[in-house]
RNA sequence: GCGGAUGUGGUGAAAUUGGUAGACACGCCAGACUUAGGAUCUGGUGCCGAGAGGUGUGCGGGUUCGAGUCCCUCCAUCCGCACCA
């Protein structure tokens, strides 16, 4: 028994807490279970302590941030979560306790520290389950987020719950529409080289017409300024429509029949839905779309002032697709192969090669094609066209290898040397990128190459001194041949003479073009924001704000038509349709339209004036610190800089980048369990027939996983590999009545087991049974000591692999300290990494051994003493370390170095109240309610650690007075030497020189030199 | 095909500017205390070797007194994009 040399104050509320139990005990006279739950409450009382702790947070809110303050400001946020009804598995954490962890470090820092949370909470899975059960989303998203927000409250995370939002309320979903309504109102001047109010452009209309303008728009008449006053309202409305950056339009959409809407690029992934994987075809229809291309340079060079990873810039760069080059016509040919009015337009990345062009393609869907196409094959082209309409997004895709096009009879006239170049049609050519039409080098791209080969088109050789034989040569280096005025000149001057040429000529221009397509931004869906739009003439107008939110409105029945007609279409008119306009905008905003600003609401989430106020979004500014899966790089990420973008421009904020420093943590997979089932088909003589059991006709015989193994090495050799084996498969058949005089193993099944069975890879064999009917009656083939051992297998997190692990459970168990401390110590944050709980005992030691630092039979054991030299230095290297690691997100090593140090505290009964203090402030971020409980033992008022300083590193308690050089010979280590750190290198090197083991090593030699750095190393080359 | 990332013990991993490779944990082995506890403590644990010693960071080269770290070549795995003219 310990008892505290010096108590202070504090010790006796702990002891009169303990003191009850403490004394029966001693008499040993309480059951085992009992005195099992006094040994806990006298240890480290996690259960306690936590529940304590998490109480004390909701009532005192010390998290709150200030949107005033002396200090400086810290903005750390986290993706917010959809809300799902499976909840939150022990991946989704992850990020949050990191976060958590940076943010409470930023407050000891002195920071005032914004770290909010909120819910993404318009979406698909809420809609499908209302459509398979007709319960409003509403009511599920709202029991969704309440399991989340108490399963996030379980893990002590120091949110600012008073800044909640939630994209599908009506207070948030009013600035959504809102903001909308701005990007309506708004076109894109490339002379600014920005977002503009509409007005501008009306008045330049008004005024001068449209050939002055320079705008983001592919809109191409010219008109006067007393030709546009001469328009009708709705003709008007029209060409505006053309400019504007969200904009009404017909465009060929990613079209999902199963989930009947309109899809964005980035939500299909290899021609099929992100969500549930169903088929999307193209169809023509007219949608909403956001007008992100006339961003896409800005959205390029802005990457270059974030702190993100060169993956994720890179992502976003891809996508964006920055070709430079240059636009060029080709006239058609008339008759007699003369030059007509009619034009192909291409665009080319290679105008260096025009001379090598020797035919040109034109996508199927290409305007031109039907005009173009010569009587005799005008049936050919017809085939071909509906032949590739037919053909969806993903064989288009898949059907890469296979080269198919058409001739349409048609030839075009080149610009330079006036020859005749036949027109075809081919599918390998998009209709969406560029002008439809590529004028195609067979000599200098591979897709040109082939289609000439597959069709017999001449190839031109315009590169000196290369073979193309074989394939195309699409290097950017070398020299042009035979090419006019281009001869001789390496490539890359070429393609410069070429631009001017081209221009000279009138025939085309130098120009960008950007893979980046307009974001399609409606969908046919229920659960989103309505559009604050109404139709009058056709004409769609805007709600007045005053009348903002435009609230869904209820619907019977939440699934959308095949033919594409949305829910809200559906809707009571009265309720909803109570514009002076003929309808209501019946389509929803996509699920991204609430993410792309939602972290400016958390600035400022209760104001009823505007979406944020310009004071607060001024304050915060940019997000310091994102943390995030780096899934949404083409999605979330993209919209949201160009919507802080557009609001830069339209002057409501300050910045146009959103999410200064970045970092994306990986995903946490699953470990799946298996079990092994034997199929197999037993002969019977009497019944001249074979009977086949799989499992689930017949008795059901599961193999023990390093049996399984031995038979699948086995497979060829005897039946089951193994004759041990093989009678107890029989033993077991004969016990269950059977009679057969043969049997066949036909294969053997790997199944899922639900790895709360299974513990340690050692299937809890009853939990099994009663899992599922048709396991009730199952055999096993066990190892020798009895247990049934599962394979394993890393996996992504899925209910239906039955390898779901829930923090709740862990918490529960280990308690959130533990949790928190182990998702860190399983490895750096961005590294994708399975879950394995076998490790989290080491963790929930760790923390027991630094309750053993402080209490001791539940007596509080620090004492006033002065802090040992010893333990002064741990300390201290600590601090260091802790504070290294935190600025570089180091969160792994952080973990190992408190273990380090309370080892090392330890191991020098070290239980100084001054060490002891400064360690419970570093590991608050960490392992918050234990730190706490410490913090008040030490005397401190309850609660007050967050507003601690964190401990100020002072480098004199690590100065040594000597240092153990290791002295290498040729780079290879052989021993070390203890000397003064005082010693220059030269009397450490005579110092070494001097020893024995030198000696031995050195074999007599003189050594031909050697390195002495001092406090590092001595190493002699022999 | 293009772009990005990653390869270190039985396992998760560490090594921040080139300077004792494997910290810290898990697991395993041996022991102590105990009489059931998923407890605690001590020692050991890259591989080969009885030992001295040798060897070792995906393969092969290079730079250097010294390379997990820098350079080149190749291999493997993962992720993203992919007929983008």
């Amino acid at each position: 028994m310990h008892f505290a040399t010096q108590c202070i104050g504090i010790t006796e509320v702990s002891v009169r807490r303990f003191f009850p139990f403490r004394q029966p005990s001693l008499f040993g006279i309480f059951a085992p279970n009992e005195s099992a739950a006094i040994a806990a409450l006298m240890e480290y009382n996690f259960r306690e302590i936590e529940s304590k702790w998490r109480q004390k947070w909701a009532t005192d809110k010390p998290f709150k941030a200030e949107d005033t303050s002396t200090k400086p400001k810290y903005y750390v946020l986290d993706m917010f979560p959809y809300p799902s009804g499976a909840g939150l598995h022990v991946g989704h954490p992850l990020g949050y306790i990191a976060s958590d962890i940076f943010a409470r470090y930023k407050r000891l820092k002195g920071f005032n520290v914004l770290h909010p949370m909120g819910y993404d909470s318009f979406g698909l899975p809420a809609e499908q389950y209302a459509i398979q059960t007709g319960q409003h989303p509403a009511i599920t998203t709202a029991e969704n987020v309440a399991r989340y927000r108490d399963q996030l409250d379980k893990i002590g995370f120091s949110f600012d719950w008073d800044r909640e939002v939630r994209t599908s309320s009506p207070e948030y979903y009013k600035w959504t529409q809102w903001i909308f309504k701005q990007i309506f109102n708004a076109w894109y001047n490339n002379d600014t080289d920005k977002a503009e109010h509409i007005d501008t452009l009306i008045e330049t209309f008004r005024t001068k017409g449209n050939a002055s303008v320079n705008a983001c728009s592919d809109y191409e008449t010219v008109f006067t300024a007393e030709e546009w006053n001469a328009k009708t309202e709705k003709e008007q409305a029209e060409i505006l429509m053309e400019y504007r950056l969200a904009y009404l339009a017909d465009s060929w959409v990613n079209w999902c029949p199963a989930l009947g809407t309109v899809l964005a690029n980035d939500e299909v992934i290899n021609g099929v839905s992100e969500r549930g994987g169903h088929p999307v075809e193209q169809k023509l229809m007219r949608q909403w779309s956001m007008r992100i291309k006339a961003f896409a340079e800005r959205l390029l060079t802005g990457l270059e002032t974030v702190d993100w990873t060169d993956s994720v810039k890179d992502m976003q760069r891809n996508w964006i697709g920055k070709s430079v080059g240059s636009s060029v016509r080709f006239s058609l040919a008339g008759t007699e192969g003369e030059e007509t009015e009619k034009f192909i337009e291409v665009f080319t990345t290679r105008p260096d090669t025009i001379f090598g062009v020797s035919f040109m393609v034109l996508a199927p869907e290409h305007p031109l094609v039907n005009e173009i196409t010569t009587d005799e094959f005008r049936d050919a082209i017809e085939a071909y066209k509906t032949a590739s309409s037919l053909k969806s997004e993903r064989d288009r895709q898949a059907d890469v290898k296979n080269i198919t096009g058409q001739f349409t009879g048609a030839y075009a006239v080149h610009p330079f040397t006036g020859e005749n170049i036949p027109v075809w049609i081919g599918d390998y050519v998009l209709a969406s990128y560029g002008t439809g039409a590529v004028m195609a080098v067979p000599c200098g791209d591979q897709r040109d190459w082939d289609f000439a080969k597959h069709f017999n088109i001449p190839i031109k050789n315009i590169f000196r001194d290369i073979d193309i034989s074989e394939a195309a040569y699409a290097e950017k280096e070398g020299t042009i041949a035979d090419s006019g005025f281009l001869t001789g000149l390496p490539i890359k001057k070429a393609m410069e003479t070429a631009i001017q040429a081209i221009e000279e000529k009138g025939i085309g221009k130098g120009k960008t073009n950007y893979r980046l397509r307009d974001a399609i931004f409606s969908r046919q869906r229920y659960w989103g924001e309505p559009f604050p739009v109404y139709y009058k003439d056709d004409i769609p107008y805007l709600v007045d704000d005053k009348d903002l939110p435009i609230l869904l409105p209820e619907v019977d029945k939440y699934l959308p038509t095949e033919d594409g007609e949305p829910p809200l279409a559906r809707a009571e008119r009265n309720a909803w349709n109570h514009f002076q306009g003929d309808r209501m905008e019946t389509n929803t905003m996509p699920g991204w339209a609430g993410s792309s600003w939602y972290f400016l609401r958390y600035m400022d989430p209760h104001n009823e004036q505007a979406f944020v106020s310009k004071e607060k979004a001024d304050y915060w500014n940019q997000v310091d610190l994102y943390i995030g899966g780096s899934e949404h790089a083409t999605g979330h990420l993209l919209y949201a800089r160009f919507w802080t973008k557009f609001l830069k421009d339209m002057g409501f904020i300050n910045f146009d980048e959103p999410f200064k420093k970045m970092i994306n943590q990986g995903m946490i997979l699953g470990r799946s369990s298996f079990v092994y089932r034997i199929n197999y088909s037993l002969i019977d003589n009497s019944k001249e027939e074979k009977v086949t059991f799989n499992g689930i006709d017949g008795p059901n015989i599961l193999i023990s996983y390093p049996l399984y193994k031995i038979c699948e090495e086995n497979r060829n050799a005897t039946i089951l590999g193994n004759k041990e084996l093989e009678e107890k498969f029989i033993r077991i058949l004969k016990d269950k009545g059977l009679h057969f005089n043969g049997f066949m193993i036909e294969s053997i099944s790997s199944l899922h087991v639900d790895i709360s069975f299974v513990d340690n890879d050692k299937l809890d064999i009853e939990a099994f049974k009663n899992w599922r009917e048709e396991y009730k009656n199952a055999e096993f083939i066990l190892e020798e000591d009895g247990s049934y051992i599962c394979g394993s297998e890393v996996e992504k997190m899925s209910k239906s692999k039955y390898n779901v692990q829930t923090p709740d459970e862990l918490v529960e168990k280990f308690g959130a300290d533990t949790l928190r401390m182990y998702e860190m110590f399983l490895g750096p944050l961005e590294q994708f990494k399975p879950w394995d709980t076998k490790g989290i005992n080491g963790v929930h030691n760790f923390l027991r051994k630094l309750w053993r630092l402080f209490y001791n039979d539940g007596n509080l054991i620090v004492t006033d003493a002065e802090p040992g030299k010893d333990s002064l230095k741990t300390l201290h290297k600590t601090i260091k370390k802790i504070e290294e690691d935190l600025e570089r997100f180091s969160f792994n090593t952080g973990v190992s170095n408190f273990m380090i140090c309370v080892n090392e505290l330890t191991d020098q009964k070290c239980h100084s109240k001054a060490v002891l203090e400064q360690l419970v402030i570093l590991l608050s971020p960490y392992a918050p309610h234990v730190a706490e409980e410490l913090w008040e033992a030490l005397g401190h008022k309850a609660g007050t650690i967050s507003t601690a300083e964190f401990p100020k590193f002072n480098p004199d308690f690590l100065v040594e007075a000597n240092f153990a050089y290791p002295v290498s010979f040729n780079g290879k280590m052989r021993f070390s030497a203890e000397l003064p750190t005082s010693m220059t290198a030269q009397e450490v090197q005579a110092a070494v020189l001097a020893m024995p083991e030198t000696e031995k090593w050195l074999e007599g030699k003189e050594p031909k030199k050697v390195i002495v750095v001092p406090g590092r190393i001595v190493n002699m080359v022999i």
